[in-house]
DNA sequence: GTATGTTATGTTATATTATAACAATCGTCA
DNA sequence: TGACGATTGTTATAATATAACATAACATAC
């Protein structure tokens, strides 16, 4: 629980490590992250601010790539397979996986000011989950959870800036 | 926990109580629940099936309301701000809210197979979500969980054809 | 009861997000 | 090579949601 989205950090190396992951579990599935798909991955990483299909679809363009629609649709469909991204519902946009080796569910903190995500991994929250699921005899195959609010970062600025 | 969406029961109850409710409210609050909001809620509690605006809009235009996107969004901005649904963001549909008097977040399992949903009230889950939160110093507003998996209902049937 | 401001609705157009359907190309391996 | 499956290209359209501005209904004050 230590390197946070929110708090600074050498980025480029979550980039890096990103991809450098990405081949290898590629490789090891025998599935082809080919330069569209690892392209859009690094877009995706390009910070921990989620992004949306359309704008990952305008930087493609840029750079020559095809851009219709179904080409980023089908980066991502491919990235989500491999547990590559996680897509966050209520905001319709997409965030790189922190954790991609072992399939799991995204839970998150979406900071509302810095609009960046940050992955959880609480064993607590997925144990209340299945629960509640089985009280109700429910059997749960996925879900998710999207938690909204404001950073610790931007809580800090914001006392300070009121702090006059 | 008891009478669950996804277990036989008096769903007219669950109509007439979820009008008569949302009616009071509005009288406590000042606010109007006009014929088309009414209406809209009327068609969103006809099942615990979430139900998709444009939906709800077809049926809208058949009963002879006005039928562009507005009307509808409007009513569920109106419903959604007085708590009487909830969006579920994972299926872009809305469903009733069981319990509008106190204002909280939408917890819900979700069936792929019959489609309803049900409302959790889980003090666990919130409580795990805070913890997590605040390890991270992240202030909570609100938040979505989405369960979503086999109902209880839909698990037996499958069980009782398999066992032919 | 008329003026006035506020809330709600009507209307048209458009933005945003996502998929269907089919053709062309690329990679792999017999 | 050639046959097959996976990937990408291309066009069109579906599905979800909002912007912007006009009109109507409702409430309160005068
Ligand atoms: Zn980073
Ligand atoms: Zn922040
Ligand atoms: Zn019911
Ligand atoms: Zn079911």
């Amino acid at each position: 629980m230590q390197a946070t989205a929110f708090s600074p950090h050498d980025h480029t190396h979550c980039i890096s490590s990103a991809i450098t992951h990405a081949k290898g579990l590629c490789a090891e599935r025998d599935v082809r992250l080919t330069p569209v798909r690892q392209r859009v991955l690094e877009l995706i990483w390009q910070s921990h601010k989620p992004i949306g299909a359309y704008e990952l679809l305008a930087s493609l363009a840029k750079e020559g790539f095809n851009s219709a629609p179904p080409t980023v649709y089908r980066a991502l469909d491919f990235l989500s397979e491999q547990g590559l991204l996680h897509k966050l519902e209520s905001i319709n946009a997409y965030v790189g996986c922190c954790n991609p080796d072992t399939p799991h569910q995204g839970h998150f903190l979406l900071c509302q000011v810095c609009h960046q995500a940050q992955e959880l991994d609480s064993q607590y929250i997925t144990l209340a989950l299945k629960v509640s699921a089985d009280q109700h005899g429910f059997e749960m195959h996925h879900h998710t959870i999207e938690v909204v609010g404001t950073c610790q970062e931007c809580l800090n600025k914001a006392n300070m800036s009121e702090a006059t």
